[in-house]
DNA sequence: ATATAATTGTTGCGTATGCAACTAATATTT
DNA sequence: AAATATTAGTTGCATACGCAACAATTATAT
């Protein structure tokens, strides 16, 4: 299978994909005050709060500046708050406010409804597999570009 | 299976490669005076030269403010050209210039070469299922925002 | 024929993001 | 202890992109 024979690259497949991605994750947040790149912060302090923005941005692999960003964002739109971590005070600790925590079910619900959505008509195994594939390939440019 | 389990969510995934796809293209063709993000444009004018720039947009899926300016950058750098259409004055006929043609094979290899490097591992039947399932969930994204 | 609608391309504005340079703080070396 | 290196976060600059408003043109309706 030459790669060739396709008009659209793997790479413009997925732009596609994450361009309504996150057009839909926009639409559905505008009404919290956010936009669709907090998304992931916020799903992944469900996870890891009180974690720092560093190891944030390691783990959702953005660079830290985006954490940054999206993290102050959080901040003024009332979800998350930032605090110079006592033990080391170069760094900050990022804590989900009570309205932070009042979202969870939503948010939750959002990821799992995109999921739906985007893997309409997959069988459970395609499901599972797609994963699978994607975390390999995320794994292999994360290997080419160290 | 429960999307909840996971700390990332699918679109998370997808952005991350598409991010790391991005930044390898611009890598490898900023000695070329263009971007990441104008690639897609060439490699289509490839299979379909002499398009209009609407045309074009639809195929790749992405907004027509985005293929002008993909284009407009194409021209600046003497990759493309762009003319009114005799037959309808609103439209305009994208060529690929001389130089536009010489990349053809770079620009095929490089395509290539970034899919094997993003599917190292792969069988060729995940291979072909990847691009399948990423199919699917395109289809889906598009039927569900229409 | 004229008014209205639809289409094509452009541009301003906003968002998400990376990179590189910077500051402040901590860790390491000498 | 002092000098140096590393780390965490921030900010300016740049790119890619969508949306909405706009102008010019063409198509359709009246």
């Amino acid at each position: 299978m030459n790669q060739d024979e396709h008009v659209h690259s793997l790479g413009a497949m997925i732009a596609c994909l994450h361009r309504h991605n996150l057009r839909y994750l926009s639409q559905e947040l505008e009404i919290y005050g956010i936009g669709g790149g907090q998304f992931r912060f916020l799903l992944a302090l469900y996870h890891v709060d009180g974690i720092r923005p560093e190891e944030l941005s390691r783990m959702l692999m953005v660079n830290r500046a985006t954490a940054t960003r999206a993290l102050k964002r959080l901040e003024e739109a009332g979800y998350v708050q930032r605090a110079p971590d006592p033990k080391d005070r170069r760094a900050l600790v990022v804590n989900l406010t009570e309205e932070g925590h009042r979202m969870h079910r939503f948010i939750r619900q959002l990821s799992q409804k995109r999921s739906e959505s985007m893997l309409a008509g997959f069988s459970e195994e395609e499901k599972t597999l797609f994963r699978n594939l994607l975390e390999r390939a995320i794994s292999n440019c994360v290997r080419a570009c160290k």
